[in-house]
DNA sequence: AAAGATTGAGGGATCAATCTTC
DNA sequence: GAAGATTGATCCCTCAATCTTT
């Protein structure tokens, strides 16, 4: 979101700002892009797809699936109709009281996740975590720790 | 673009690569959030006011502006046209030969960033900077650079 | 009414095609 | 033809409104 607010931070206070911010801008380019390419998937289809595909009976129920994501149910609606559209998944009527529904794998989905699921790991590893060392690999877990339980703490709170 | 991988990578760099996803996802929500609340400005809004409103005159060139902000032209097209209609910039012809157009701040562009950037800036500190050590924030910063050579060096090689 | 889910509209990002000026 | 820029199509995300079942 933010670009140069320099007057107001120190050197090294813009240095790790601007620094995490052009990563994270460019990390996420290369990772979809690569995926997008090699399995014509984006990265919220591939993430629905790693869900379903290891929940058991690779079926889900919508509002949990929406949970696991942190999505909004409308755009987990948007995103399991395009999907469907396509083939990747399905939607039946849950089992157990017709309240709600559930969302299922196909074959196609399932063959399509088992060879996109290699290849962007692969990326991830050489775009990312084979260029850091392990003390850089704990301490970056240490922030995103702390950051993550601030925000959790401050919009409950 | 990832979530679980969790077969193939050790639980170091699980927890490392999941944390980095997670803050990277959240924390953009909330600072983006806080932006369009507190500012009607998409994040995207904001990194033009912010590199047109500290360019010389006011004013950039708009294929400068792209690169300045690693933008593709379209991209930039379709932004400045919204923000046109807003009236936070405006479209010129550039001064010296008639090849390409000039993105200028208008007045109420003015008065908008400067009041949406303190704004930001304190968001970005409650939320990221202020609850990081100085070694946080030095290793943070040498994992983007880390990061960012590489991808720069993979594409362009 | 509350929970689960869908829909439509509108901003946002990318791609391919196009147009203009040099 | 190449650089600078625009346009239209399409997908993605958010919001507000709606619909259904309990």
């Amino acid at each position: 979101v933010v670009q140069i607010l320099a007057p107001w931070l120190d050197a090294a206070e813009e240095r790790a700002w601007r620094g995490f911010h052009a990563m994270r801008t460019q990390l996420l380019a290369r990772l979809s892009r690569s995926l997008l390419e090699e399995s014509g998937l984006s990265g919220a289809d591939f993430e629905v797809l790693v869900a379903v595909s290891e929940a058991p009976g690779k079926r889900m129920r919508a509002v949990e699936l929406g949970r696991a994501l942190g999505w909004e149910k409308s755009r987990l609606s948007h995103q399991v109709t395009r999907m469907e559209a396509r083939g990747l998944v399905c939607r039946e009527e849950c089992k157990n009281g017709s309240r709600g529904a559930e969302v299922v794998l196909t074959a196609l989905g399932r063959r399509t996740i088992d060879a996109a699921a290699p290849m962007q790991l692969a990326q991830t590893r050489a775009n990312f975590i084979d260029l850091l060392s392990p003390a850089q690999l704990r301490t970056l877990a240490e922030i995103a720790d702390i950051v993550l339980e601030h925000l959790e703490a401050d919009s409950s709170g």
